[in-house]
DNA sequence: CAGAATCCTAATCGATACTG
DNA sequence: CAGTATCGATTAGGATTCTG
């Protein structure tokens, strides 16, 4: 019972997918799901972490940076997070990842093309978020204050 | 020192803002610091977690819904979840909660204006996972294949 | 400088049982 | 049916220390 319990979260629990929402068998030929999470959620997931978004758009504005500028231009980022988003962001095909030899080496980040789309669609969600933001704060006041 | 740590946990840790990314000045003379996290933070926050994506699009696309129905069509939701999903999405007037005094009563959910406006930005988001997965796939492929 | 490793707390989320 | 409450497992992520 345990087992089954714990195999099962550790199987499925990222598997939900949308296929209600798309072509649901274009959805499923395209995706093997012997790799883990409906592609679509994984990604989804990823941009709803804490940092990704900020790394994204940072680097969409900056163009080619290198950690530390990064760290120092992502108020509150640790050491710790920036490596790790860098590394998922790295992996998806999101960010370049330049090394240079020099002593102590040099690393520097920058958008692929594949990155740069991300980024739109990301900006576009940011945007909506700015514009919205008062009327999302007068709702949540208004709730409040009914309790 | 662990007073520290805890209060800043607690404090700080959702206020991670966007002011680098826009208007610094107009984004800090819209937001009460008191209140919590910058609200575009904690928009996209939301926005990110597991459920959120999915119960809103699955409301654009079934428009009014009831919180049965909504459990049935998203697959793995849980009761829990998905009640304190609507709930969230309820408080920042994305979504509004309909109950008919019937027995048992009967509760129903639909989109705000504001709410379609974000299913619109969703939307954006969920295509761009949809086009991009075996991008993104091959990339994972050639990432993992290097070590 | 860039990042890996360790430790530890807090938030997330599923399972389950219960209420009107 | 819709929702609440509680418990436990898991994960996210911050602080700190160490390496080339």
């Amino acid at each position: 019972m345990d087992a089954t319990n714990r195999s099962r979260r550790a199987e499925d629990s990222t598997n939900y997918c949308y296929g209600h929402l798309m072509d649901t068998d274009q959805v499923r030929s395209r995706w093997d799901a012997t790799k883990g999470a409906c592609p679509t959620r994984q990604v989804l997931g990823r941009i709803g972490d804490t940092w990704t978004m900020l790394v994204i758009s940072t680097l969409e504005k900056g163009g080619t940076l290198r950690s530390g500028q990064l760290k120092s231009i992502i108020e509150g980022i640790t050491q710790k997070m920036l490596t790790q988003t860098l590394r998922n962001l790295e992996r998806d095909g999101v960010v370049r990842r330049d090394v240079l030899p020099t002593v102590p080496v040099t690393v520097s980040y920058t958008l692929t093309p594949l990155g740069l789309s991300l980024a739109a669609a990301v900006a576009t969600m940011r945007t909506w978020a700015y514009d919205h933001m008062d009327e999302i704060a007068a709702a949540r006041d208004e709730y409040d204050a009914n309790r």
